[in-house]
DNA sequence: CACCATGTTCCTTG
DNA sequence: CCAAGGAACATGGT
């Protein structure tokens, strides 16, 4: 599921839903993803605890919670990782192959599942002081993605996977605002111009704005199915408009057209990721697409 | 059997 | 201390 504009609209999914109710009992099926705290401390801290409200930080889902005849509240982490998935079920459905840990809630079960289990539930907080900024603040600047680069020989695609760069970014994502700021995605960051990276920080709040209301006209299924999470990425769901197919302009399309130019869309390895990119589009002598990318501001 | 997959952390090496 | 590269984590799809 998850990158920052998946985990965003399933924290506005999971908000209302969540708020105001109480932990009754939890089940840790894989005490790995709660650590280092144990499942009994896990237990013990969240029993009885209550929903304030939930929040996204980069791709961190934030839960508040409040405990019984405590003041300060708790704060839980929650993390994806590759195939995580956070929903609501019936108390007495079953629970799924890979449920990780189950909160009874009375009359519905939260559940986080998670196949791989590469993702997190967690107390530890750690990770988020960890996070460079948000690319949807409107404080983000070209100034604090430049600085940075600057010191970097890396790959500028390499880079955007560096949550201390910018954080919430993901190898979907990476692929796509380089192909809308027609930069290569071999470009070594401290080459890349101030142009460029004013380019670069537009495409990037562009392609997560974009993904997040294209996410937000989806209807979604979190309870238990779970049939329509990959057509987030690839598909279109029953009913939804057409542009939703062509939302992904260069991801996972290696040999079909570039929508601008029509050249081949290439995939290559970097960092043991693949990348999918215009050659014709993303490279230095191409002004084409620059104008017509020129009027986002 | 091979290779691929939306992510992060840890360890090594320079 | 930093940058960079690679393995590890674990399961499933094609």
């Amino acid at each position: 599921m998850p990158e920052l504009p998946e985990v965003e609209i399933l924290v506005r999914h999971l908000a209302p839903l969540l708020k105001r109710k109480t932990i009754r009992a939890l089940d840790i099926r894989r005490p790995k993803v709660v650590a280092p705290t144990t499942p009994g401390q896990f237990v013990q801290k969240l029993r009885r605890a209550r929903f304030l409200d939930v929040q996204r930080r980069a791709k961190f889902l934030v839960f508040t919670l409040r405990q019984p005849g405590k003041q300060a509240p708790l704060v839980l982490l929650g993390h994806l990782g590759m195939t995580g998935r956070m929903y609501l079920l019936a108390r007495n459905a079953p629970l799924p192959k890979h449920a990780a840990v189950s909160f009874d809630l009375g009359r519905e079960r939260f559940v986080f599942e998670d196949t791989r289990y590469f993702g997190r539930l967690t107390l530890n907080l750690a990770p988020l002081d960890r996070l460079g900024p948000e690319p949807l603040d409107p404080g983000f600047t070209d100034d604090q993605l430049a600085a940075p680069l600057k010191r970097s020989a890396q790959p500028i695609k390499v880079k955007l996977l560096d949550q201390h760069l910018v954080a919430g970014i993901g190898n979907i994502y990476a692929s796509e605002a380089l192909f809308r700021a027609g930069i290569s995605p071999k470009a070594p960051a401290r080459r890349l111009s101030r142009e460029q990276i004013g380019r670069l920080r537009r495409a990037i709040r562009d392609v997560l704005t974009e993904a997040i209301a294209c996410g937000s006209t989806v209807p979604l299924n979190y309870a238990g199915v779970g049939e329509r999470d990959g057509l987030f990425y690839f598909g279109r769901a029953p009913g939804a408009p057409d542009y939703y197919e062509e939302r992904l302009r260069v991801y996972d399309r290696e040999g079909q057209s570039c929508p601008n130019c029509g050249t081949p869309i290439q995939r290559l390895v970097q960092a043991a990721r693949s990348t999918y990119f215009c050659p014709s589009c993303q490279c230095r002598k191409s002004i084409k697409r620059r104008e017509n990318a020129a009027e986002s501001v």
